[in-house]
DNA sequence: CCTAAATTTCAGTCTCAACAGAAATAAGTG
DNA sequence: CACTTATTTCTGTTGAGACTGAAATTTAGG
């Protein structure tokens, strides 16, 4: 099995950035495979192209999926589990977004509260400390909930209000 | 030295949170560090509060200077450097966006343009991969430039965008 | 049920980036 | 221009997580 050149780059490309992009070099290269594939994928012809352990391909499925990232699909009288990666870029965008929020949001938020709370009763924590704590709590609090609301945006609009950039201030008042 | 439990906490925390953040846990403890502190400090001050190498803070900080979070400033009659943390959450905001930019999007947005030229070449590729390849890059330039000029919204205008949130849609004819 | 195919789990190995500590360099100071 | 203090560079070690391959489990057909 093998891939063409263009092809066989941006999977290549994709492995590596997977890393910075907060997953792993497999999981993100399947991503790529499955997204550039014109037909939906075997684990074992993943393999193939991929040169990676089964098992690898087993588990990092799982972790496309549990993203919502890849579905899996089925042949008729055929019982292996045939995959692919959402097409539409939005939908990825959107997939993305909330697993960021939930990693690299959520958990900042949750402790940025506690230690808000907490610091109220520290007499021995000087006031400008306290200050920048709520300043930051407040800042992940409008984050959030912004992340939360350009979920539900459709992707029509959502496409407008992004080429817009910062016209979008002329609109505001 | 030692730091109260609230500022222990929030401290350890942005450490565990900076690996998923794409830096390394000393150089995020350290941002936090000077975030909290009320005033600017000295390189062996991070060692003593931290319990890390000397070296460790260097390099450290070093990267922190490159990406623009963290500033250098001196004491009249002391040589030695001491270092203070952006304050402002949303000029923190702009300069890791800027730094995302460059380490998770721009690589992409060349790879995804060299391979777009290259896929137009090969016969052997399927259509559609060629169209999914034009999309991903279609999606990253737009996303790209979305990026930019989001840098360039002063901060009490950005504040009030994201507030609106979805019911930015309302504005947008 | 039994068998064979497909998939998942698990335990051990390997890799790479983070880190410590030593050595080297730079920057004052008397 | 020695000597001290501050900082950086360099090299070896370590630990976390990715990955492999074998063993266990699941699934479906005969």
């Amino acid at each position: 099995m093998n891939l063409s050149p263009a092809v066989q780059k941006y999977v290549l490309h994709w492995g590596e950035m997977g890393t910075r992009w907060g997953t792993n070099r497999t999981v993100a290269q399947i991503q790529a495979l499955l997204y550039l594939s014109p037909k939906p994928l075997r684990a074992d012809e993943i393999v193939d192209f991929l040169s990676v352990a089964r098992s690898n391909v087993s588990t990092s499925i799982r972790e496309l999926q549990s993203y919502g990232l890849v579905k899996m699909t089925h042949v008729l009288g055929d019982r292996r589990d045939y995959f692919e990666s959402i097409y539409d870029v939005w939908d990825l965008f959107r997939a993305i977004i909330e697993q960021r929020k939930q990693r690299e949001l959520n958990p900042t938020l949750s402790m940025l509260r506690d230690c808000a709370a907490e610091v109220d009763e520290e007499k021995q924590t000087d006031d400008v400390t306290k200050e920048r704590i709520r300043n930051m709590l407040k800042f992940f609090q409008t984050t959030s909930d912004w992340y939360e609301q350009i979920q539900e945006i459709p992707t029509p609009k959502l496409q407008k209000i992004m080429k817009l950039g910062r016209g979008i201030t002329k609109v505001i008042r």
